[in-house]
DNA sequence: CTGAAAGCGCTTACAG
DNA sequence: CTGAAAGCGCTTACAG
């Protein structure tokens, strides 16, 4: 109490800062929220108020007056498992929080109830944030389908039935990387190029496997063999010891998550099989798990990072009314490693 | 901007609320605030209107008036690569939104500015956050000690230099933990225990080794052979590799990580040690890399999530002026798997 | 126990 | 371009 009382008394409020430039409360937020209209030299005097005291201006206040709260929440699946097995979502989240804390918005988290998604579309509803994040492949989203219409919203995958939807999506073009990743495998000789496919009730690993699709067809080579993962790396490893039953032998194999390529890569050099040598791999994610293996996986960055920060700005815009596209594309980035060397 | 303003309108206010339960919006916030001065009757009609409205406080409005932002920050390391490798910090962050949803306020993510110690601290102390959660092992955490007398702050782990520091830490008892796991494997017969340790640079690192010394010395057992490893699986098993080059057999490891430990395991298996009929395993972390092994491990839950939990749980009692333990230990429990199975 | 009133720290029409 | 004034939605002494 005491600590807390004295600390607050040491903060500076607007109030200081216009006085000791000599101008108007007004004057001096006018210079704070860029107003145009104000001399050169009042926001030469504010500025340096502002920098003399350390002025950083107070957001509950603010958030008050604007009728807008500078705060984005991300919404967290509930379900712990998906959450945790992944680097994908600290990732995100660390791209979001970055590129969050070069804007006036803070980023809350916030858990979404599975269960009861109609919790969720309160807390969210009832205006104590600007903007949500969804993050979540599987769940309920279409709880948020109706949410985007009162509340911006920035979907990081796009949510199943959410194809004609009004709906802002950030994500990577997963047929786009797929084939990048399937396609370095080909230009590399690989005439015979099996898969691993990420789980196929969900968006992402449909396209993930329809870009290897395509990318044989367009090379004029037969479909290989394919085995469905979970994205991990036991998930990783079941799929290859099935594709190794098959009777369709691979020179080369397009994973579709670097967690599930370093548990195949496991199985593959369990059986004598040489990588790259006898076959070849090519995988999504720049990651531990692509990096740490040996050999390390020739991969296909998602640039996971700046999908959080993407995220942000496109909700930022959404929040502060400018337009933004339905659909942005991260970008993918093919990195070569031994596991495709020649 | 439609969207937004016609979304703003449907919100209820406290007067609303008021009105429709036919008092003031003084006694209105009585009942919310929890104050004892309202009749039965007030309450219940407030509280009806409550429910019949949805009504939600809005926070702006009450940290403003309060004088204390209902957000607690979460200080996440700008070192990425730490951040992503280890399930530990989503486990953590998970624990603490879960239980932050619970109470009146909200978790914000802030990342910790490593080279500019200065900027983060005035992030913190400009009035904008209630309190601060500090997850960091490395980082040049002094910097919070200041803060901590001005802002209500929790440390995920005790820092470095910390040790007569008037400050809060909520951690693991690191000692008991790896004890814990060591004396199971005493107890089961094994005679030889060495050791994989955590980075000997951290507080955790050196107490885990406390913990296996201690154990083996009050078993009457000497100390077996030890290797110090880097949190990640590579890391284990470079520092499993080191320990086969020793002359110095064993008959039973403690890995103080299971990242280590799922890494040491790989190494063990390709060198045709069998676990755990050569070597037994007992490790910490009930997380993926305990639980997806072939054996699966043996290994001392440290509760990751709860103590997210209960780090959002004293720092709220401290914001609000409670008293709390300066050291709270999170607690732990042994689990039993196959890698320790006679 | 209750209500009218003041005020938290900002922003923004409004008048000049 | 500038300042005085109103007001965002709450909480809490203050008086009754």
């Amino acid at each position: 109490m005491q600590t807390t009382a004295s600390s607050r008394s040491q903060i500076p409020t607007l109030r200081a800062v216009a006085e000791l430039a000599g101008v108007s409360t007004s004057t001096a937020s006018r210079v704070i929220t860029g107003s145009p209209q104000v001399t050169e030299d009042s926001v030469a005097r504010v500025t340096a108020a502002i920098a003399e005291l350390g002025y950083v201006p107070n957001r509950a206040a603010r958030s008050l007056v604007r009728r807008q709260p500078q705060t984005i929440a991300m919404m967290i699946p509930e379900r712990t498992a998906e959450f945790f097995a992944d680097p994908y979502f600290a990732e995100v989240i660390q791209g979001a929080a970055a590129y969050a804390s070069s804007t006036d918005y803070s980023l809350t988290l916030l858990i979404e109830s599975e269960s009861d998604p109609e919790k969720t579309h309160q807390v969210l509803s009832r205006g104590n944030v600007g903007g949500a994040l969804i993050l979540s492949h599987h769940s309920a989203s279409e709880a948020y389908f109706t949410l985007s219409r009162s509340l911006p919203v920035v979907f990081g995958v796009r949510p199943p039935g959410g194809e004609d939807a009004d709906i802002h999506v950030v994500d990577v073009d997963n047929v786009a990387a797929a084939a990048l990743a399937a396609g370095h495998l080909v230009e590399r000789g690989a005439v015979r190029v099996a898969t691993i496919t990420a789980p196929l009730d969900t968006s992402a690993g449909r396209e993930r496997l329809q870009g290897w699709r395509d990318t044989l067809e367009s090379a004029g080579l037969a479909p290989g063999g394919w085995e469905e993962g979970d994205y991990t790396p036991a998930g990783g490893a079941a799929a290859m010891r099935r594709l190794l039953e098959r009777a369709d032998t691979f020179d080369a194999v397009f994973v579709a998550s670097a967690q599930m390529a370093s548990g195949a890569l496991g199985v593959l050099q369990s059986r004598g099989v040489r990588v790259p040598e006898d076959v070849a791999i090519a995988t999504l994610d720049n990651n531990y798990f692509s990096t740490s293996t040996t050999p390390p996986l020739t991969t296909v960055d998602l640039h996971t990072e700046e999908k959080g920060a993407m995220m942000v700005q496109a909700l930022v815009r959404l929040i502060e009314g400018a337009t933004v596209d339905t659909e942005v594309f991260v970008p993918i980035t093919l990195v070569e490693r031994e596991s495709t060397a020649l």
